[in-house]
DNA sequence: GCTGAGATTCTT
DNA sequence: AGAATCTCAGCA
């Protein structure tokens, strides 16, 4: 059954472990369904983060991790990856998970690729959308912490959070 | 308006 | 180590 919008109102560093394990579907424009296992995920958490997008206050871009948990927030990076996040927690407390990993395309740039996600996904609904959405088994997956990845200018204390959960199985 | 850098990946 | 390639933030 799909995780509800309920979920991700939860604090993102519960939101970012138990989506490990969890099946990712999307389907796709010509009404093809696939299901994809999530092995990695990344939290960032507040505007205090400075690894965090929001550590710079809210523009037009980070408006959307502003809102109320459980949106999607798409954005392209080094001009030709897609990210997959979805938005956490309360309205005016920005938090994010960010897929870092699925079962046959390992990283970030890797599965929004596969996925094909564009900015159209931005600002959806993920409790509530026809083209992807998370399938929840209610069972809590055995995972790993590390520290997460590219954010070393967010200075000593951001970048040796372990808010980077990857699945044991997978390893 | 222009410039620099980025939650990446693949090639040299 | 560097390129690919684009959007946004910061500064003029």
């Amino acid at each position: 059954m799909k995780l509800k919008k309920q979920f991700f109102l939860n604090d993102v560093l519960e939101v970012a472990p138990y989506l490990l394990g969890k099946t990712l579907v999307r389907r796709f424009e010509d009404g093809t369904i696939k299901k994809y296992i999530i092995t990695e995920t990344e939290a960032y958490r507040g505007e205090e983060d400075l690894a965090c997008h929001c550590s710079k206050g809210k523009t037009q871009r980070t408006s959307i991790m502003y809102e109320e948990g459980s949106k999607i927030y798409v954005y392209l990076i080094y001009g030709m990856y897609w990210m997959l996040n979805f938005v956490c927690y309360n309205e005016g407390e920005p938090q994010a998970v960010l897929i870092r990993g699925i079962v046959g395309f390992d990283g970030p740039g890797k599965l929004g690729k596969e996925l094909q996600i564009n900015k159209e996904f931005n600002e959806k609904e993920i409790s509530n959308c026809e083209k992807i959405w998370i399938e929840d088994n209610n069972k809590t997956a055995k995972y790993t912490t590390k520290p997460r990845v590219g954010i070393d200018y967010a200075g000593e204390i951001w970048k040796n959070k372990l808010w980077r959960f990857i699945l044991d199985e997978n390893i």
